[in-house]
DNA sequence: AGAAATTTGTCCGTATGTATC
DNA sequence: AGATACATACGGACAAATTTC
């Protein structure tokens, strides 16, 4: 693979994605992002850019490292993208799961599924609406 | 002690020299490999290499680890295609607008949409699915 | 039941060699 | 030549899950 670095380096345009998906809600204030080595993978980027990028996060107050344990995503990220003129309204509701859920879980269709609604507005469009379903009886 | 990688790097060597030992059945289906710790001292390797070896015959599925446990030779199917090894698995595909979606990027009903999804699993099972909406093309 | 040891998971910092822009 | 990036490798430290005593 040729190293090309158009316009922006690597670990700048890294940065940049892991910053939306923190702000959009993707990765939830307080989760752990992925570890470096599977963030290597996802971006095909070596170890050191990553963690040129990870340093972006934290020097933005995006992210939090600690020693040993991961990289996490700040709660401070939220209110940041809110006070930038963006919006998210977020609830928590019971559903029951489709054909493809229900296939994805391994449980039966109808099966109750908790779904975590986040909607992102900026300004009065929508920009982004994020759901994430868990079972809501853990699996044993 | 510099890090020479002529030929082949080292944790390939490694991967291959465990690999055998698999197939041929120096370690049986379902034992346990040698912990971390004895594989650097075996090999003379630092732990991220050995760590590095690993990674290749579970990407292979030639291999299974857990966190406190150890790794253990599969009974190895052919699980190539199947899992590909991963924890998270992504895709990015055009849906039609329901409704509620429709309603909250007012849209049409049937306007089309990009679905992000992204399906973690924890072993087997399906833990979490997150699906994130956009609009297909941006309104700006 | 509880403490210690084992083992894997993750991050830190550093270093060398190679390749491309 | 210099900056960027890749792949590889080392050693150390802390965190978390599991097993053992």
């Amino acid at each position: 693979m040729p190293t090309p670095h158009y316009g922006q380096p690597r670990y700048h345009v890294i940065a940049d994605e892991l910053r939306e998906r923190i702000e959009s809600g993707v990765i939830p204030p307080g989760a752990l992002l992925p570890p470096e080595s599977v963030l290597t993978a996802e971006f095909r980027a070596s170890r050191g850019t990553i963690r040129q990028a990870l340093a972006v996060l934290r020097k933005n107050g995006l992210a939090t490292t600690e020693h040993g344990r991961g990289t996490y995503a700040n709660a401070y990220a939220f209110s940041h993208a809110l006070s930038g003129g963006s919006d998210v309204q977020k609830r928590e509701r019971e559903v029951a799961a489709d054909a493809e859920l229900a296939a994805l879980f391994g449980v039966e269709i109808g099966a109750p599924l908790i779904e975590f609604e986040s909607v992102t507005r900026k300004g009065r469009n929508v920009s982004a609406v994020t759901r994430t379903y868990r079972l809501s009886s853990p699996a044993y």
